[in-house]
DNA sequence: TTAACGACAAACCAGTTGGTATGTCAATAG
DNA sequence: CTATTGACATACCAACTGGTTTGTCGTTAA
């Protein structure tokens, strides 16, 4: 009775179903893109049938948009927000994120060959899926916020200078840690990322003020 | 005689038809990505077969490296380079083509929708061709010789500073123009393109000696 | 004059893909 | 005890997609 009871939660836990299945298809769209990602590949993957997937989502774009809403944004939130958001010393958190990047996330190949999930989906589908584009669009807004925020922490404490202006140095160090990223993943070269890094917290370091 | 030459010749142009197919193709693939692209649409838009497409091109994959070699480096080369090597104030030449870069190329919003051709295929191929990977990176370390050459002139000049690392800073400045084109693109923003931008000109400007 | 060839056209094909219709079975409500 | 429902499994399909085969026709070389 007890066996056969934990036997049947095991086989039949919707929500753990649920859950498998969107870390199945995440890395196939990590790996693939949207529209490179079989559905066929996310079944062999989680060992399901196509009846189990068609169950939890009406069709392939809604679970696009619930890898997007429920892996990759509160991913981005864990990883690269909670550091920030925690640092006591805001600039030097700031560099550190940047530094430890590569070693961050998923293992370091990981990043290297396949670049950063929130941009390289962003980059595919906000030209062809409106859906895609505002859910990205989100997340790159909160993240721009953060750095905004850890930015005028900085700048209260007179680590950077009170001409900055942090709304838009947050847009552009955002933009250039994808850049860095998508840059090495091209020439498939953590020594790349690190050389484009090292560029990027100059800039960091030109906010400074002058001694 | 003369006529019937002509129309022949106005029918059956090898080069032209080639060429007609390499830029539906590369429209495509601008639009939709490499895998996204379908031999159908380009057949559709060049007005031809699958037989002369196949004529000319061995598979698809062939079509997307010739796609790659024959009009997106040309295009590189063409539209950010020249302009580049050809101005005499070098600094405020790098400052001038990032400032127009929204009204290059293509029409404006043509850029803002769509992103950089050289990166968008990166981003999409790198990580599952190895021939597309390595066509890209060519072109990626060309255009960043170009940058690094035009800020070698300036630090000669006295523009920037000696300093500086003109082969890790000319890295960085090609991944946040990267960056900054596909966050506006994400955004579809042409405003987000210039706060983005005017953050890459503070880091330009931040090389020039302190007066 | 004719045989070969280059440049395409038309028709076809096999594999894949997202999606659906139907069936099974255990848990639960009444 | 039974009807219903949620959670899947199985089988199937129509549309599409890259690729192939075969055919046409004007040009060119011998």
């Amino acid at each position: 009775m007890e066996n056969l009871e934990a036997v049947a939660r095991a086989e039949r836990n919707p929500d753990q179903t649920r859950q498998r299945i969107l870390e199945a298809a995440f890395m196939e769209m990590y790996r693939n893109g949207f529209q490179g990602m079989r559905l066929d590949e996310v079944i062999a993957a989680t060992e399901l049938t196509k009846g189990a997937l068609y169950h939890h989502f009406p069709n392939k774009r809604a679970l696009g948009y619930a890898v997007v809403d429920e892996v990759i944004i509160p991913t981005v939130e864990a990883v690269w927000l909670q550091p920030l958001k925690s640092s006591a010393e805001p600039l030097q958190g700031l560099i550190d994120v940047i530094e430890q990047m590569p070693d961050n996330e998923h293992k370091p190949p990981e990043m290297i060959r396949y670049g950063c999930p929130l941009n390289n989906l962003a980059q595919e589908m906000s030209p062809l899926d409106e859906g895609f584009r505002q859910r990205l669009d989100y997340a790159f807004r909160v993240w721009q916020d953060v750095i905004q925020q850890t930015l005028e922490r900085a700048q209260q404490k007179r680590h950077i200078r009170a001409g900055v202006n942090c709304e838009e140095v947050a847009t552009f160090i955002m933009a250039a840690m994808e850049g860095c990223i998508g840059l090495a993943k091209n020439a498939q070269s953590m020594e790349r990322l690190h050389v484009c890094n090292r560029g990027l917290i100059q800039f960091i370091r030109s906010l400074q003020p002058q001694k």
